[in-house]
DNA sequence: CATTTTAATCAGGTCCCCCTGACTAAAATT
DNA sequence: AATTTTAGTCAGGGGGACCTGATTAAAATG
């Protein structure tokens, strides 16, 4: 039986960190807004940068399959993203229903920038490190089986997702 | 010199816990969604909901204030939360320019949610809890340190807001 | 008492995420 | 060849976070 209290410490830290990390990259981006403006992350136009940067080349159909959005959604994300030249539109030659989405290098660059380590943990000596990514490694755990448990459908249509996305770190 | 690999890994576990656990909470809402839906978290609504269970009975001015916010964005989400029976309004009797926010029970329960120790970290032990905190307090601070050279102005008032939001945990 | 400051409100806007419905063009099937 | 399926598009909508500008009502102040 684990001490409550040392969970509520830990429970607070958390929250800390969400706050903090939260308006310490707000304020980064709004320092130097050379023109552009939001962050982007794991939804949305963040996610199809993802997705892309992991599997170039992708029809906004399958992007919307992988990510599972409407394809609408997709196209109206994909729309904003080739207007900041982050990624291209050009229609397939062997079925000119399908329309391949691909990274500009641009796109490929911020999509990398999603990917970097973050300072922060250059502060962490290695047996932190170490801690860290056990722990965080049983609090995943514990949520992918909260995912399971709500919806087993598409549980493993989502961990694949994030293997797909996280490649980089563990191959 | 800590060793790289390492911090990939931990970077990695960080973006993977982002993902999973934003689709967690989001499926979890989703299921028992009786009729409310989004998870509110430390903007907008959520914010001001923070705000007011660690200080009840303000009025919208001083919560724009507190928040930094525009009053105007501060009203457009008193009144958001005033629709979903999170808050109510009334006039100061002091001093009738001013608008009185209180949480009513529902808002209280809904803020309590926010900061409930989540489950996941009911699967760790003791020693891991402990070092989980140590490592997001130097995290924290290295991220606090951050926001002060982006803007010193803001640094204190926010360092205040977070302190005071975070006062359950450590009193 | 007249003016200024203060707390709010209304109006309107920007951008984000995401969805349903209706419709077209190009493949696949029958 | 005619029909159906498939990939996209357009139109429109709902909700969210925020902001600036203009205006009103009530205090504070000269």
């Amino acid at each position: 039986m684990p001490n409550l209290d040392k969970q509520k410490n830990a429970a607070g830290k958390l929250i800390e960190f969400d706050m903090v990390s939260h308006t310490a990259d707000e304020l980064a981006h709004r320092n130097h807004a050379d023109k552009d403006e939001h962050p982007l992350r794991f939804q949305g136009q963040g996610k199809i940068l993802l997705a892309l940067a992991q599997n170039n080349g992708l029809s906004q159909k399958e992007l919307a399959t992988r990510l599972n959005l409407a394809v609408q959604s997709t196209a109206e994300f994909v729309n904003k993203l080739v207007k900041k030249d982050l990624v291209t539109k050009e229609k397939s030659s062997t079925d000119r229903r399908k329309t391949i989405i691909r990274l500009t290098d641009l796109g490929r660059e911020t999509a990398a920038e999603t990917a970097k380590v973050p300072a922060y943990l250059e502060g962490l000596s290695d047996t932190e490190l170490d801690q860290l990514t056990a722990i965080l490694t049983k609090i995943n755990q514990h949520l992918y089986e909260d995912i399971d448990q709500a919806s087993p459908t598409y549980s493993s249509k989502f961990q694949e997702t994030v293997a797909d996305h996280l490649r980089d770190w563990f191959m």
